[in-house]
RNA sequence: UCCCCGGUCGUCUAACGGUAGGACAGCGGCCUUUGGAGCCGUGAAUCGUGGUUCGAAUCCAUGCCGGGGAG
């Protein structure tokens, strides 16, 4: 009886084009499949002529056939296009109106990538999927849970976008890289002969081709036909104070300090935006930091909800260090939570992700 | 009309008569599978005109502009 096939979400980029070989390497049988989740031609305006490094573009989809056809796997093209842009794309347009700053990606892994992509597996007749997300995911016996632990490569850790998933949807993943460095990686890429181990890695957001998602925003109305209202407003002091004005409250977050074009004796950031007044309000450093929020809409990975407060560090955005901190689960499925030390630029919309140690107990959005 | 005070990068602000510097803002790069942040780099000014002086942002005269004053 052979085992049935891993599906391998294959973006054409060397870390998943490294899953793929590595599983066929070792005697699994596997199908390769790149998800289409845009079209980049869709907004035009917004083409810029370097278009290397983002997902779903017609070079990506090459190079993902091509190491398909080197490894002699089956191969399919799958079209999420739609349910991207209702899950992930307005979502992330929205999010920004109402004065969040959004994480796409996050959005992205909890309804594409590990949930419609899921569905495809089925059809192909394969159980599990595997990427090349970096983290690790195991299983506790003794809970009856699975884990998921942040990846050997510290650097490369992706657990701030995969604190979302659930317990079925982890039963069925598999992150082969999540134990290996990205030198590795890219040596491996080397020895298994991919033709794509020296391509750079992806950055920013993929649907947003030059990195300027405020010209998206608007861009996508425009595509809509959707016509707004001015939404230039003042930017002002804690106190209230009119410093200056802005062109819209979505071209700015919480913690930003570039693109307000005041000078003053010291670096200003933005400290809330606040679309119904259309105010950017901005402060100093010390104006940002907090220790208290709330987050909304938790999901417990490695621990069932806890009942009690539990002690942990959190994580409030990718790049940050994980800062300890108490969380208190609260009816509803949020949770609040209280760092030891004052942190900065705590934004609505960003996630935060506990941890202790490299486990990953859960996570939440920031409301 | 008269009397004071003051005019330096885009903004704020330094410089015994001796290379006009800094901060903020801007721009560029690095970093980054979210947005920010951070780091590195970079362009940019003495209100005009005369004069004193080896040498003027600085001293003198005058004009212009801004603020304040017993009309």
């Amino acid at each position: 009886m052979p085992e049935p096939p891993i599906a391998v979400a294959m973006s054409g980029g060397v870390d998943s084009s490294v899953v793929a070989g590595l599983l066929k390497r070792d005697g699994h049988e596997i199908v390769g499949m790149t998800m289409q989740l845009w079209n980049q031609r869709r907004l035009p305006e917004l083409e810029t002529e370097y278009a290397g490094g983002r997902c779903c573009s017609l070079d990506d989809v090459y190079d993902a056939r091509a190491v398909a056809g080197m490894l002699e796997i089956p191969y399919y093209v799958v079209n999420f296009e739609d349910r991207f842009e209702r899950a992930v794309v307005r979502p992330f347009v929205d999010s920004y109106l109402k004065g969040e700053t959004p994480i796409p990606c996050t959005l992205c892994n909890n309804f594409i990538k590990f949930d419609q992509f899921l569905e495809m597996a089925d059809a192909a007749g394969a159980e599990k999927i595997a990427t090349g997300h970096y983290a690790r995911i195991g299983y506790d016996a003794s809970t009856g849970r699975w884990q998921m632990a942040r990846s050997a490569d510290a650097t490369k850790d992706q657990t701030y976008f995969l604190w979302g998933l659930t317990q079925a949807q982890l039963s069925r993943a598999l992150f082969p890289l999540g134990s290996m460095t990205k030198p590795e990686v890219r040596q491996l890429a080397v020895d298994l002969r991919i033709p794509v181990a020296n391509k750079p890695d992806s950055q920013e957001i993929c649907f947003v081709p030059n990195g300027d998602y405020a010209g998206f925003i608007d861009a996508y109305f425009r595509e809509q036909g959707i016509a707004r209202e001015l939404e230039g407003g003042e930017i002002v002091t804690t106190n209230g104070d009119v410093l200056g004005h802005h062109a819209g409250t979505h071209r700015f977050t919480v913690g930003q300090r570039r693109g307000l074009g005041i000078a003053a004796r010291d670096p200003l950031y933005v400290i809330e935006t606040n679309p119904s007044t259309r105010r950017v309000v901005v402060g100093g450093d010390r104006d940002l930091r907090r220790d208290k929020f709330d987050v909304r809409d938790c999901n417990w990975v490695s621990i069932s909800e806890p009942i009690a407060p539990v002690r942990a560090e959190v994580r409030i955005r990718n790049k940050h260090q994980p800062s300890a901190a108490t969380v208190s689960a609260c009816e509803g499925g949020g949770a609040s939570v209280t760092f030891d030390d004052p942190q900065r630029a705590i934004t609505p919309g960003q996630a935060a992700v506990f941890y202790s140690g490299d486990l990953v107990l859960g996570g939440g959005w920031i409301a």
